[in-house]
DNA sequence: GGAACTCGCCAC
DNA sequence: AAACGTGGCGAGTTCC
């Protein structure tokens, strides 16, 4: 029989991930009902006020003109047809299907005080209905129980749903604090969040064995995004523990290392890292631009380099990226080839976990699919050790959710310490020794929040 | 009146 | 030569 689960291990993992999934779902999540409709009626009313300031505009005046009074406000394509069509502005990005966008970065491009009052308002629509209004919807008994799929992801990831509980604001500290203050742990007990750091990247050790690579994630001093930063953006010394440095370092990291190892190419990183993170402009660079810099600004620094441009500073990651994937990750680089290789000879790719991936994958899907799948797979061998133990010692601690590589419990303080202790063991020690292959060291963070209170720190 | 689609946006 | 991986979901819209 032909089958793409190719061990006894990865039925397993499976089988059993699925059991112990399923009792996260029954145990399920505390919600404050109270709460959510306090907080729905106070967006409600945050909205009914955007919406009316946004009607005294002459902007809106002109919109209503052009469909004969009957504007959607929320419909974007209306918006996209008044914008572009009737008052003929060029859009600065346009959509798959090659209409102009009207998402935040295309309307903050146009600049329009108008256009900000929406974009307020697509903001708080979104946390009241995407999640609020969910909960509400979702929720048994003041609890909901959000589904965790193995089923669905061609990676053999997992994904969430009835709601998502894999998606919940965590960037915007705004949306976060609304949708989070609506989640709570049992009476009593405590949220604890367990994620491990740099996990796919440790993954893609595993495959790609580069031995620059495995030092970085070895080496509690060696700092892959730092060294980076050094390099995009011409620092010696570069000193992370300087705020201004350590903007660049997070910059570096979001806009070229993750999407470098995704597949993305230095144009699209350099533009990202210089206008978005950088604040500085298409085209040429003046003194006293951008993000603030050693007392000075980011194009007075890069001025002084010789970048003087957009334009250069494209040419300039260019050569960094040669250098990233030629002398810096050479190993990588030949995996990424032979891998794609293997994918088009056979048509299919085997995990370390014993899971073939087949079907149509383009170069970067079938490079990012071990990392991806393998990544999970390490975390869903913990969720079953952990929901073992928990069943075996009778724990009145709960394991209650999971987001790809980190672990959500609703804990009883009196257990607080065996179940750290627990899942230290289980996540640091047991998970390498179960899987030979596994090459460079674990870590985790762990999050703990207030006894009684919500998932907000 | 529901299915399927587009778009936008949240997470890893 | 080409050029960011995996999902879920709400609102609007179109199709049948």
């Amino acid at each position: 029989m032909d089958t793409n689960i190719r061990s006894v291990d990865a039925y397993k993992l499976m089988h059993e991930g699925t059991l112990a999934l399923t009792r996260a779902e029954q145990q399920g999540i505390r919600v404050d009902l109270n709460y959510i409709t306090k907080k729905q009626a106070y967006l409600t009313a945050k909205i009914t006020h955007l919406e009316k300031k946004f009607k005294l505009s002459k902007f809106y005046a002109h919109w209503e003109h052009s469909v004969k009074g009957r504007v959607n406000i929320n419909s974007n394509n209306q918006l996209a047809h008044f914008l572009y069509n009737v008052k003929k502005i060029a859009p600065e990005k346009f959509t798959v299907t090659g209409q102009g966008s009207t998402d935040d970065e295309a309307l903050q491009m146009l600049n329009m005080e108008e256009l900000n009052i929406l974009l307020e308002m697509r903001k708080l629509r979104k946390v009241r209905d995407t999640y609020l209004v969910a909960f509400e919807r979702e929720q048994v008994n003041g609890y909901i129980h959000p589904f965790f799929n193995l089923h669905i992801v061609k990676t053999y990831r997992s994904s969430s749903d009835r709601p998502n509980f894999q998606n919940i604001p965590k960037r915007d500290k705004e949306a976060m604090d609304i949708v989070r203050q609506a989640l709570y742990p049992r009476p009593g007990h405590q949220l604890v969040e367990v994620d491990f750091s740099g996990m796919e990247v440790r993954i893609n050790c595993c495959y790609n064995r580069d031995p620059n690579l495995i030092h970085y994630m070895t080496n509690k001093s060696a700092d892959m995004h730092a060294d980076m930063a050094a390099q995009i953006f011409m620092l010696d010394p570069f000193d992370k523990k300087l705020p201004d440095h350590y903007v660049l370092r997070q910059a570096t990291k979001n806009g070229f290392v993750f999407p470098q190892f995704y597949g993305d190419y230095y144009k699209n990183c350099a533009v990202n890292m210089a206008c978005n993170w950088g604040k500085l402009p298409h085209g040429n660079w003046s003194p006293g631009q951008g993000i603030s810099l050693n007392g000075a600004r980011l194009s007075d620094h890069l001025i002084s380099k010789g970048i003087k441009s957009l334009d250069s500073f494209i040419k300039h990651v260019k050569e960094i990226e040669r250098n990233f994937w030629d002398n810096k990750f050479p190993d990588y680089a030949a995996w990424k080839d032979r891998w794609w290789a293997v994918y088009q000879k056979y048509g299919y790719i085997d995990l370390l976990t014993g899971f073939r991936c087949s079907g149509v994958m383009a170069r970067n899907e079938a490079i990012n699919t071990p990392a991806q799948g393998t990544a999970f797979h390490c975390l869903l061998w913990c969720f079953i050790e952990l929901d073992r133990m928990m069943i075996q010692e009778q724990w009145d601690t709960r394991l209650i959710g999971q987001i790809h590589d980190s672990i959500i419990l609703d804990v009883n303080p009196d257990e607080f310490d065996h179940v750290i202790a627990m899942v230290k063991q289980v996540t640091t020690i047991d998970l390498p020794n179960q899987w030979k292959w596994i090459n460079v060291p674990m870590e985790i963070d762990i999050d703990v929040f207030d006894v009684d209170g919500s998932w907000v720190k």
